[in-house]
DNA sequence: AATGAATGAGCCTTCATTCAT
DNA sequence: GATGAATGAAGGCTCATTCAT
């Protein structure tokens, strides 16, 4: 392969990064990418064979590069406490959906945000197993931090919750921004939003100490658990 | 209006809900929704105008039928508390995107979390200001919760946190299905899933009495942690 | 027939004839024409099986109207001059283009200059025995004017030119609009019309007494029927 | 641009041109065109965009060729009589009309007969001022052959009498042959067709040197005849 | 008799893909 | 190797027509 065919390319997965990133696999087409690459409407099937298999190297690097900031973000040192965990993984997920220096507009985070929200039938299973591979992490952050009385599917549950909220953010802020105009913009906005759902989450995972309270537990009827007894009360 | 064409009518907003819910307003096509509903492709541009017009039409629907059951379940009575009515709200939310007797699938929640998810150009204006208004319960309910000491910055955050969890479920269950494959479905599940999101926000809430942490304020000390404990204890 | 059967269809007809005036056969709609009538889109079968019968009719209507009132104009008296008979057929041709109190817009002179512009496949026998029989007339009128010693052909040249005059004002006045826009419009405007073409056709048609020159007689060379020369010497 | 892709450009020009002219733009299909061009129904689309570009472009090359043509025969040579002139531009006008040795039917005069005859929203404003334009040429021909007194409306009056005699014979030859079948064909013809027509219009014009009559002045009076010809012997 | 409902053919257009160079 | 040219399948839509009542 020669030097100018790997540039070439290179624009096409960046040019496809952005346009799958902003309209979705369908409604994304090998001319809009093609042309904001540069490049003829013959090259992405030239260099790639299909649509579909550039969407799939798009896919592919997206997720290493979100995985590359991710784990560097997610290392656990063995001084951390779960809540700083937390902390780390909640931005390393974050951050992806809104830029960061070599990605201004979260584009790495928004084709791999689309892909989780709606199933597609190119997704890979080496990202069906990484997909779950993260959620194995969360599950071991949470588990530190409501402790091992927990039953695991309070875990998931609560892991679900955690991944609600960073998700949300995305495909793009536009969702948000829709619900909340006031919402920060920018590096600034990303920090803020960590800390929110850290302490959001932090808080209530402390308190999941206990057992789950049955199904319908707060349905009219206050002798469930004395905790949540209280709360409501309150 | 006949009643054959009433029917018909009918039968064409079904099957393009189904559609729409399945794969968005661009990849639907109406040939798929034609055959779907038994009729010919011209009869949706007779019965609507054109495929953006049945669109419309769809989304209209779902909206007042998630409305109808939203209502019965978010019309706050005097005696209740914070907690309950946040209960309420989260299942309202939550129950269109699993289904109920009447919409198996949860399609028209899944249509409306499409579009609330990915802006449409046809978003039309009494459906974004209906969101708006959601989120003004939502505040309120989260206001409740929380107190007043709380700016009204954080008390949005706090309602994006549960909407998100909320959202999560969203536009389908295969979201979560690949990631947590144990994910409890059927009518068992939405009230597993509305009592822990309830639990885990207010528990979360109910520590947000005290001024949000400084940014960044999980980072290096411990004892916010104590404080926002004491918060509880009040 | 019933009597609501007869007035739908007349006024089906009279939609018809304007639609197709402004719009051609093949670019007006059935749609557009049963709802000027204020009828059903299968109306225009019901009553006339097809499109096709349906324009059929508005161009026999069409040119029974323009024909009644094309004789009360063409009868030449025995008393009357060429010119005078020039100038009725003129107006009689005319005025239908323009309009009259019983046809404001001239749809049925719209309809048949444009049947007579552009062949159609519908183009009944009896309306091209119909136009060439006022052909005859013209030529009549003609010879008239002309005289004895003009060869047939001249005769037929002349009245082509003076139909050229009359049907440039056809398929709509926008037509001469565009080319002058100061063109007088109305009634007044077919009479002042009709003026000038008649005293441009009966100028020239005196002086064509002699032999036609022969062809390619203007191409600079001066000796050609002397009459020519003193012409264009002047 | 490749050679080939200017092969199949200028055929699909050509066969629209040919379609174009006998159907109109409405009636005109892409599949007549693209099959007479030997090509695909999508290179309509990606060589002009759309079926109103693709008209366009014929548009211009016919007003092209036209006004090649028709410059050639109207450059006024300081010489030239009006009547020579006007046997230019007469025939400049009719030769397209009628096809020559490299547009063998007429077509690019067709097409450009019904844009004029017929107003389409996709005239463009330089296709307007140029008509214009030949119009104001028309007018100082016709100045110069009537002379100062006459009026400018009456001018004009005297130019749509001329174009009127034009454009009879168009959008094709089948009006004129419908009136008149032993109309000669070919290039004689538009020789013999000029020739008339530039006789017919010179008489009439070297007539209106006086004062136009008033309006209805051919009603019922029969000194208007001598009046003319007293102005004629001037 | 008369009409609202429904249809299928055909339109223009878009698109991923393939071809020829 | 790389690209401009070309294509066929499929999309939404329009329309005259037919059907069922």
């Amino acid at each position: 392969m020669s030097h100018q065919s790997q540039v070439t390319r290179d624009q096409l997965v960046a040019a496809a990064t952005r346009v799958f990133a902003d309209h979705g696999f369908k409604s994304a087409t090998i001319r809009q990418i093609s042309h904001l690459a540069g490049a003829n409407v013959a090259s992405v099937n030239y260099h790639f064979g299909d649509k579909e298999a550039l969407y799939q190297e798009v896919l592919k690097q997206s997720f290493d590069y979100v995985m590359t900031r991710h784990s560097s973000g997610t290392e656990r040192t063995g001084a951390s406490t779960g809540a700083l965990d937390l902390r780390a993984f909640v931005e390393a997920m974050l951050r992806p959906l809104f830029g960061d220096e070599a990605d201004l507009d979260g584009l790495h985070g928004r084709v791999l945000a689309r892909e989780v929200i709606e199933p597609a039938p190119a997704m890979e299973s080496w990202l069906r197993s990484l997909i779950e591979k993260q959620a194995c992490v969360l599950d071991g952050i949470v588990r530190d931090l409501v402790g091992q009385q927990v039953d695991d599917q309070t875990v998931r549950l609560c892991g679900m919750s955690i991944m609600g909220q960073i998700l949300f953010y995305s495909p793009c802020r536009a969702v948000a921004a829709r619900f909340y105009p006031e919402l920060p913009a920018g590096a600034i906005g990303v920090e803020l939003l960590a800390d929110h759902i850290t302490r959001f989450s932090v808080e209530a995972l402390q308190r999941f100490t206990g057992p789950a309270p049955r199904a319908s537990g707060f349905e009219g009827r206050g002798d469930s658990e004395e905790a949540e007894t209280a709360v409501h009360l309150l």
